[in-house]
DNA sequence: AATGAATGAGTTTTCATTCAT
DNA sequence: AATGAATGAAAACTCATTCAT
């Protein structure tokens, strides 16, 4: 095959992309070999290396793109935009998304890279937070309860985010509202 | 073969479980070979086996042992002790401990056992927290905010833990009930 | 499919074997990938293909062109030349040639179509000592005279050729048979 | 197997040295797989790596003990153990030794610690010539009639050694005895 | 009880070659 | 004529596990 458009290598690389995200959703990115990922996808294990110079750079890729969904997914309105994010963590269509991220997290541990991009993650909705005027410390703890809701989520399909939300919104509203609210 | 006596053994399996908690904290359960606890804790390959069946074997005793020590801090008054809790995971000493306990949380996707294992961690908080009248979805939300931080512990050093357990006071004042009290 | 002429064909063939001699001299048959010769030729992969049937076939137009140039360079008068042919090996501008040499002689003990060519290297000079009246084993240690010098010309940089010809016309002198030239 | 004696290491580290010394000088180094020396050897590929730390371990071990097959066969008279080393090339018996010779001047020009090796097996001889007081260029010459005698015996098995010796004796009469001698 | 040598299937990665365009 | 995407077999190397001693 000669030289092919942009659409085509795109849509191969989304192709061993996404084999490789289902792959390391189901079974952690040390668990699932190349070869898995090869026959996910379909492709041959040659053409792998063509878009990725390895198992690591298709991590840092999948994790690359699973930090901009959810910076997407923030919106611009960080309070309205939050609640949204945690409610999408319950929705069952999202669950692979979720496994890959507490992959991510274990790979934040041992991968300089990945820490880096993991951290991110965590800045860059506390830089928002910050011009929104909220305390550093307060996004800190709103970014915990989505990480919470995660792991929560993945270990007990039946977790009721609507108590859940309204928890977390009952909490909030003293910081939400104007200050003076009494109780 | 010299038979040998309890206290014995004991100590050669924690000899071994010490080893492999540290390789598993460093490098994660697959990242880790047996080789790399054969090293880190002096004893042979052999031996290895005779105290265990295999890796998923010893991935499983650290992730009890890793459970028990959680349910232990825990303790009598999940009320009083658990800002303590989230202050003990800010301290550096303890940073191998979260590290493990994020593999945990990862290895919780593919294995049911340890899935299992992971859920009676939040499972066993939240029928405290019943039985102290705490509104179950607020357990869960507290459980959050304890793995987030975890998490964020260990992608940044310089957290401001004080603050961090401000904001959560902070919001808990509320809920916590003694209205009448002035700071 | 445009057809084009012969001298477009030989350039390109030409610019494909340039490449490949570059390749070869520098990291050696084996070591250089068909990928190694597409990158430093410019052609296309396919392109290569339609010039050479792979790589053993490459490697056998380098070896004839290779043994075509040492042939040439004996020319008409062997006795005369032979110093001129030592002198020009130890010429940094001919390096790679040495180079390219030294993997023929290796390719030659596992191919018995290279090993024919490099024996031809050695018993085409036999016959022409022949012709002048040299003994046969004279010729041969002639020979070697020249192969060891392309190995420790490429050992040694700072080799001293001047002193090495010097010696090889000291022992040559009784041989030559003018004994009066007092020089 | 519990730790075994010094000798069966030994043993097991000649057995895959000289399976893969004889794969050597068959196919070459890159054209021999580390499966062609396990199958050779008899042994696992396992533990081939717990010998050598990879392929090109190997080869330089295969290296240094060829080198110094070569400097001990010289021995303490450098002229008279000179004419020995050189009928030994002719030797069938040691065909394979020269053909591993030759692999090993083609891996010097890529390999920088090769070409160390291969280098001192020119300088350990030049040095004991210097001890003797010849000149260094006519260590040299020796050397390279010497190298090219390998190839040549390659090439031609039916090369007449004792006319080769004896031109070289005659060559070198000027030199190893007194310098009046005529003829 | 303890060792560590040995295994071999499995891993990631490379590479000569083909062929649709 | 020329491209370069695609293949798949084979390469080097690792690793959990076994077992003779």
């Amino acid at each position: 095959m000669p030289k092919v458009d942009d659409a085509h290598l795109a849509a191969r690389r989304r192709q061993i992309l996404d084999a490789a995200a289902a792959c390391f959703a189901r079974e952690g990115f040390h668990r699932t070999s190349v070869q898995d990922i090869v026959r996910e996808s379909g492709v041959s294990a040659g053409l792998v290396y063509r878009y990725f110079s390895g198992k690591e750079d298709m991590i840092a890729a999948i994790v690359a793109e699973w930090q901009e969904r959810r910076l997407a997914r923030l919106g611009d309105d960080p309070i309205a935009g939050y609640l949204d994010v945690l409610r999408s963590v319950a929705d069952p269509a999202n669950r692979a998304e979720q496994r890959l991220g507490v992959q991510v997290w274990a790979e934040s541990i041992r991968s300089e890279r990945i820490r880096a991009q993991a951290r991110e993650g965590v800045d860059a909705p506390r830089r928002l937070a910050e011009e929104a005027g909220l305390p550093d410390a307060l996004a800190r703890v709103l970014i915990a309860v989505w990480q919470g809701l995660v792991l929560q989520t993945l270990w007990d399909e039946d977790l009721d985010i609507e108590s859940y939300l309204q928890v977390v919104e009952h909490l909030l509203r003293p910081v939400t509202q104007t200050p003076a609210t009494d109780d």
